[in-house]
DNA sequence: ACAGAAGCTTA
DNA sequence: GTAAGCTTCTGTT
């Protein structure tokens, strides 16, 4: 229906029963589309959008949405209400209100003026106020509509408005497509609407600086409020509370809990300018409303708008739209930064190159990539997902039909359901493909009736059997002209690579949006679904149930299982229509094709292989970890006179410095004694004997239950190694992460906890090799900082530590006192990790001062590095990200924050992650690089793990010779040729039967 | 049964 | 001072 058809009101006249206001929360919605939403949708002319964007589309879905539903949700008055400025009548209150509020983001600072002339270009009123914030306006317009009679429905999700929700006041939040009514405002909060001041009053908000009651979050609040019915009471009684902490901070924070109350108690008498007849809804004026979407260039919802207002777009004229510009000719733009060096090829991969029709019908000549990302977007958030419209599959018949169409499109998303999150060990269940948006089957193959006896409940009828599936799916899994489109494509390639299906080309939706936006979030399917499509996921145990009850995936309805796997897929291949042409439009598809998906094989390999681990080696040393932590456990319980749990920080914290009255205890933030072993250590080191025995139970204890107890636990019973698994896109820096087990993070520094690498085992016949990169953050310092004495030195083969500790304290590096190398060791790493003269101050058990001092002369010595520094700070706040010489960046949203603690600590991490993120993607290239090295040699060496700046490989005893060499070789020279550093890069490698002496 | 804190392991 | 993952304890769900 068009919206014309919207009754017309003859008279402007108040509000009577039966009337429906609609209030938006413009402010609120800005931010949140603006962090919910791409980044950086930017006009053609470089104009930012995003907000803008989502804005125009959730009011017109609005309003086709209340049109469609049931009486009582037709509105019948509009507004669009925002905050003034950002001084209210609250800051006379307390001046501290929103005062760690940082400035708004530099893209966004346009889009408020924009988003007030859409509201008009809507022809809604837009309504205003200063001194007042828009919740105040939003508290006055309900009163007055429910003085009048009528209903108000308030478009948001902000909790702070919740308070006014009752009778005839609800809330929508249209990006969650939720209503929230008393019901919802309980289930969320666990107290009725109008006790969610009393509780906001308790729990406080850091965001807007209310300060509440220090460690009393909403749980507590609401159970707080139901035992003692409302603030007052609570504050009067709180006497009776029996948690002690608790009770005292209520005690100690009344003050504040009252000053909280005034600051979120909404006003709901502001002297309003514009009444309620001010805001009867007209319809919209098609001509003017499309010459606005036009100019903004929202195709998609300019077309929508002309066919429901029978408008022609063609005749309507792009009109002018004035915008408070913060700078967008230097703006963080698309393409700008790219990589210096980094060749940008297609590849050999067919990948690359996906059919423009499924590419999308809007890539059409002269259209830049950054539009195109910008129309997929649009398009992709405004669709609607039905998980109710998928197919499954059931015969043989129908799996042909759905691969003869991905076969003709090109491009198919799928993803594999199983019996286990480890895909050396999961059983394949169902498989689910898209092969457009909204178009996705699931084909269930090994699902079980879910009344299960002890043999676990029968195969279902109606599957298709595993085998036959797989030999269908193996032509199109391997066709190198079919992409393939997975969420986490590794996990699927080692699942099917155990059937014996070898999975390419692919296109990874985690890793793209890792490339785009590490930094900002995670890139798990259900985070990349809401921020993208504005779609919920499913939770898997809403479907399986989670601990004791959980059941297999085997176990699960046939028809959930369709909607939950096949909708999966859906969304990938929407995600990946959505990111894709993103990697362009930001310059960063050379990072994705060289550092990021061709790794995904190789780590894939170096899991299936994994390596052999000595049970016995491990189960000797367990027996003599279980003694000597024994041992050292009654010589504690003798020193401390009963037998505490050791183990307990607390019960130990309470006797070292409560009952024993050691000295210089201090605190954790919970306001615990600190028992940290070096906190132990120094006490040990004052000739207490109790600290000393307890530092070394810990070392035993820790040894025995994480390595020596946990490792054998992964001992595969069919390959009978250990396979960790590798996370890429975990870290924010660009580094892999290992899991299940950890294999990053075995002992190395004592001779105890060494012992656990001698388990680490080659085969009969074979050696393990160990080749690791010496000093390589530092030498990419040097090259990016340009540091003339430290790349000599490099280039020398010298000492590094010694040389720096040379320059700054002038003396000869030989015969040099081994104290003074250690300092400027200490110094050259903080330097790593964005020194602070605190952190150096606690590394070195010097005072403050000292290491203040050492800073200063260090930076007199190598200005190059304070300038490196202050450049790259100053580059991470302009832009929100710093970048890796290889073009990676790495996202440091909160670098702006007020909060100085908060920007400090995100100047040493974008400082950390240049040099970090840079040699990552170093080792990155050797490893895409190896395996092909490697076999061009005639080597049978395997590589077997990765430990950030070393190589493990396994290789047949007569060619470790030859082997080492080749390694080296290829690591040293992983650079090139995109990158050509000034400083040479040195590998040390070694071979032995175990990785403690190979290392 | 789960979440957070504390503590410890690595580069 | 950077980047991770795992275990134990503790308090809450």
């Amino acid at each position: 229906m068009a919206w014309t058809a919207q009754p017309r009101r003859a008279i402007p006249a108040g509000m009577k029963k039966g009337d429906h206001l609609f209030l938006i929360d413009g402010s609120g919605y800005i931010f949140r589309a603006y962090h919910a939403l791409p980044p950086l949708t930017r006009k053609s002319d470089g104009l930012p959008v995003g907000a803008v964007s989502g804005f125009c589309n959730m009011l017109w879905k609005l309003m086709q949405d209340a049109r469609n539903t049931d009486v009582g949700l037709v509105p019948t008055h509009f507004a669009v209400i925002f905050d003034y400025s950002s001084k209210t009548f609250r800051n006379e209150l307390y001046p501290e209100y929103k005062a760690n509020r940082s400035a708004p983001p530099e893209d966004l600072i346009p889009q408020f003026g924009l988003i007030r002339q859409a509201t008009k270009a809507f022809n809604l009123p837009c309504i205003e106020m200063e001194g007042f914030e828009a919740d105040d306006l939003i508290a006055t317009y309900c009163k007055l509509a429910c003085e009048a009679g009528g209903d108000t429905t308030i478009i948001s999700s902000d909790k702070d408005l919740m308070q006014l929700v009752g009778d005839t006041v609800g809330m929508y939040d249209p990006m969650k497509d939720r209503q929230i009514g008393i019901p919802e405002v309980i289930e969320k909060w666990g107290v009725p609407p109008e006790k969610m001041i009393d509780l906001q009053a308790l729990t406080g908000d850091s965001v807007d600086n209310v300060p509440g009651v220090p460690g009393i979050g909403p749980k507590t609040a609401a159970q707080l409020l139901e035992q003692f019915g409302d603030l007052d009471g609570l504050l009067e009684r709180a006497g009776e509370i029996k948690q002690d902490k608790r009770r005292e901070s209520i005690i100690a924070n009344a003050d504040k809990a009252r000053i909280s109350r005034q600051l979120v108690t909404l006003m709901n008498d502001v002297p309003v300018v514009d009444g309620l007849d001010d805001f009867v809804l007209h319809a919209p004026d098609g001509p003017k409303l499309i010459g606005f979407l036009k100019t903004m260039e929202f195709t998609s919802l300019t077309r929508r708008v002309a066919e429901a207002t029978g408008t022609e777009a063609g005749d309507v004229q792009a009109v002018a739209v004035t915008v408070e510009r913060a700078d967008t000719a230097h703006g963080p733009d698309v393409g700008a930064g790219a990589p210096t060096a980094a060749p940008s090829t297609a590849g050999t991969n067919e990948a690359g190159a996906a059919p423009a029709a499924v590419m999308g019908e809007a890539a059409k000549a002269g259209d830049t990539p950054s539009l195109l990302a910008a129309l997929r977007l649009e398009a992709a958030s405004a669709a609607r997902i039905d998980a109710g419209a998928y197919v499954t599959i059931r015969d043989t018949a129908t799996l042909k039909a759905w691969l003869a169409e991905a076969r003709e499109t090109g491009v198919v998303a799928f993803d594999t359901e199983t019996t286990s999150s480890d895909p050396m060990l999961a059983d394949l269940i169902g498989f689910s493909m898209a092969i457009a948006p909204g178009r996705a089957a699931y084909m269930p193959l090994a699902h079980k009736s879910g009344a299960g006896d002890l043999l676990g409940g029968g195969m279902l009828e109606n599957q298709v059997p595993i085998r036959e599936a797989l030999a269908l799916l193996k032509p199109l899994l391997e066709d190198r002209s079919v992409l393939k489109i997975v969420q986490d494509v590794k996990y699927d390639i080692v699942v099917m690579s155990r059937h014996g299906v070898d999975v390419a080309p692919f296109d990874d939706t985690m890793l793209i949006s890792y490339v785009l936006d590490a930094g900002t979030g995670h890139h798990t399917l259900s985070a990349l679904s809401d921020k993208w499509l504005g779609h919920a996921t499913t939770p898997l145990k809403d479907l399986a149930g989670s601990g004791r009850s959980s059941v297999g995936f085997e176990q699960v309805d046939i028809d959930r299982a369709t909607a939950y796997a096949a909708g999966h897929a859906d969304v990938a291949f929407r995600l990946w229509q959505v990111l894709k042409p993103r990697l362009a439009a930001k310059g960063l598809v050379s990072v994705y094709e060289r550092l990021e998906r061709p790794l995904v094989p190789v780590l894939a390999r170096m899991e299936q292989r994994g390596i052999s681990v000595d049970r016995q080696i491990l189960s000797r040393l367990s027996g003599e970890l279980a003694q000597g932590a024994a041992r050292l456990e009654e010589e504690i319980y003798g020193l401390v006179g009963e037998r505490i749990n050791i183990g307990s920080p607390k019960q130990l914290g309470d006797i070292l410095f409560g009952r024993m009255g050691l000295p210089g205890g201090s605190k954790t933030k919970t306001g615990q004694w600190s028992t940290s072993a070096q906190l132990l250590e120094d006490l040990a080191a004052e000739g207490h004997e109790l600290p000393r025995k307890i530092v070394d139970w810990r070392q035993l204890t820790k040894l025995k239950s994480t390595y020596t107890d946990a490792l054998p636990g992964f001992i595969h019973p069919d390959t009978r190694r250990v396979h960790t698994s590798y996370a890429l896109a975990a870290t924010t820096t660009g580094r892999l992460s290992s899991s299940d087990p950890n294999l990053q993070n075995i002992p190395v520094r004592t001779a105890e906890g060494r012992k656990i690498r001698t388990a680490f085992i080659a085969d009969k016949g074979h050696k393990l090799v160990s080749a690791d990169y010496s000093q390589i953050e530092l030498r990419v310092l040097a090259h990016v900082a340009e540091i003339p004495q430290l790349t000599q030195a490099f280039a020398d083969g010298a000492d590094i530590h010694a040389i720096t500790a040379s320059e700054m304290f002038n003396v000869p590096v030989e015969g040099m006192p081994s104290e003074v190398r250690r300092r400027a060791k200490a110094i050259n790493f903080g330097i790593i990790y964005g020194i602070s003269a605190f952190g150096l101050a606690n590394q070195l058990s010097i005072p403050r001062e000292e290491a203040g001092a050492y800073i200063k002369k260090y930076f007199e010595r190598f200005p190059g590095i304070r300038d490196y520094i202050d450049a790259t700070k100053a580059y991470a706040r302009e832009h929100g990200f710093v970048e890796t010489i290889f073009g990676r960046r790495i996202h440091y949203p909160e670098i702006r924050s007020s909060n100085p603690s908060i920007r400090a600590f995100n100047e040493r991490a974008s400082i950390n992650a240049r040099l970090q993120g840079t040699a990552a993607d170093i080792i990155r290239r050797a490893m895409v690089h190896m395996d092909e090295a490697l076999e061009k040699a005639g080597l049978s060496a395997r590589m077997l793990l990765q430990v950030h700046d070393e190589l493990i490989f396994e290789t047949v005893e007569a060619e470790v010779e030859a082997t080492i060499p080749v390694v080296r070789r290829v690591m040293e020279n992983a650079p090139m040729p995109a990158v050509s550093m000034s400083v040479p890069l040195h590998v040390d490698a070694r071979a032995a039967n175990n990785w403690d002496e190979a290392h």
